[in-house]
DNA sequence: GAAAATAATTGACATTTATCAACGCTTTTT
DNA sequence: AAAAAGCGTTGATAAATGTCAATTATTTTC
């Protein structure tokens, strides 16, 4: 099995329209496998992010980095999860995150002029985008009220619930950086939630 | 100028494609006049969201309330504003949040059937869905990132720069609220910027 | 296998923010 | 006009979280 029978499987589960064979065609031409190697970076602060990819193994993150040089980690993706700075990747603007590989990752990439070209217009493809664009939508929405509402503790409660495989994926300070806190905090609650 | 003509203007501001006469009488007979009065509910916690709502006058807010029986604010909409529980209107499933009406408000509402059925055909509101879409995913974004990376501080700055209308239109404690700070500490923040 | 890098923990202390209570001012209601 | 509700402020104190430094364990690299 092909790399991009991955991304065939991932799409028929979100779409009810079946590709065809041109289609399935047409995606083996735009979506380029692209390997990374740990801690290599996949979009760079301060560049226009060109590609978005979807991750057939691996993991990922997404962070910004302070006046004094303290990562602020916004996202964490790993297999069958999209990866790109969306509103880089849209607008064409210089992104203000970095995405680098945390393990050594393989992914297939599309560029924006063939998502528009070539990969928009397919029917399969607007469903699943509709569903991943709502769910993207609803899931910052709760990350968000997550973040106004609860103590850092009630917090990463709610992470292990939502995404239990980011604990096994990442370590502990990254976790804590994706919640906002410091890795003394995390490793606090973490240890207190043991004693109960 | 009847209230559908500010709906119309607003649309054309985002749409290259103009709508037809037959699409605006569609619009005139989808979305309907509403009229709320201050503190009048929108959608209360625990029922589906079954409008979508364009605001023609006045400010509304969007809040959870905890077991404690605190209201936590996550969205304040005012003129030229969509307000619906994104996730319930589209989802059909109970909203977990209250929206009222901050000040008296006239809006324009909408059915998510009617949304579907004779909304979202036109190609202008597909034009300018993907564009409020987009937006309001990068908004969303940026409000994350704002809030685990900032300083109460900060964060108020990032919300005076991005809608300085909203300081005007609602008291301090409810901007408090919005930036997931207590009222006390939001005054203490205001004072203190003011002697610099 | 040794050295280096990465990760997690802990303690002491500082800072930020929340909590609770009281007060004064303004606006709204009656 | 009086009463009530809403709003912002302030002080005292408590709780949550951050900072800095040291220590140890674990994993990776050479």
């Amino acid at each position: 099995m092909g790399t991009h029978d991955t991304l065939f499987d991932y799409i028929s589960r979100y779409a009810a329209t079946p590709l065809t064979s041109e289609e399935k065609d047409t995606i083996r031409q735009v979506f380029l496998p692209k390997k990374l190697r740990k801690k290599q970076y996949f979009l760079q602060e301060g560049v226009v992010c060109k590609y978005s990819g979807f991750i057939v193994k691996g993991a990922m993150r997404q962070y910004s980095v302070d006046e004094k040089g303290v990562e602020h980690v916004t996202g964490l993706f790993i297999e069958n999860w999209w990866v790109t700075d969306l509103e880089s990747f849209t607008m064409l603007t210089p992104s203000i995150y970095n995405i680098d590989a945390w393990e050594d990752t393989e992914l297939l990439q599309i560029s924006q002029a063939d998502t528009l070209a070539y990969l928009n217009p397919i029917p399969a493809i607007q469903e699943l985008s509709k569903q991943l664009t709502d769910n993207h939508t609803f899931a910052l929405h709760k990350r968000l009220h997550s973040s106004i509402t609860d103590s850092a503790e009630k917090r990463y409660e709610v992470l292990a619930n939502a995404y239990p495989e980011f604990l096994q994926r990442f370590p502990q300070h990254v976790i804590a950086s994706y919640l906002g806190v410091t890795k003394e905090t995390l490793s606090r609650i973490c240890s207190r939630a043991v004693r109960k």
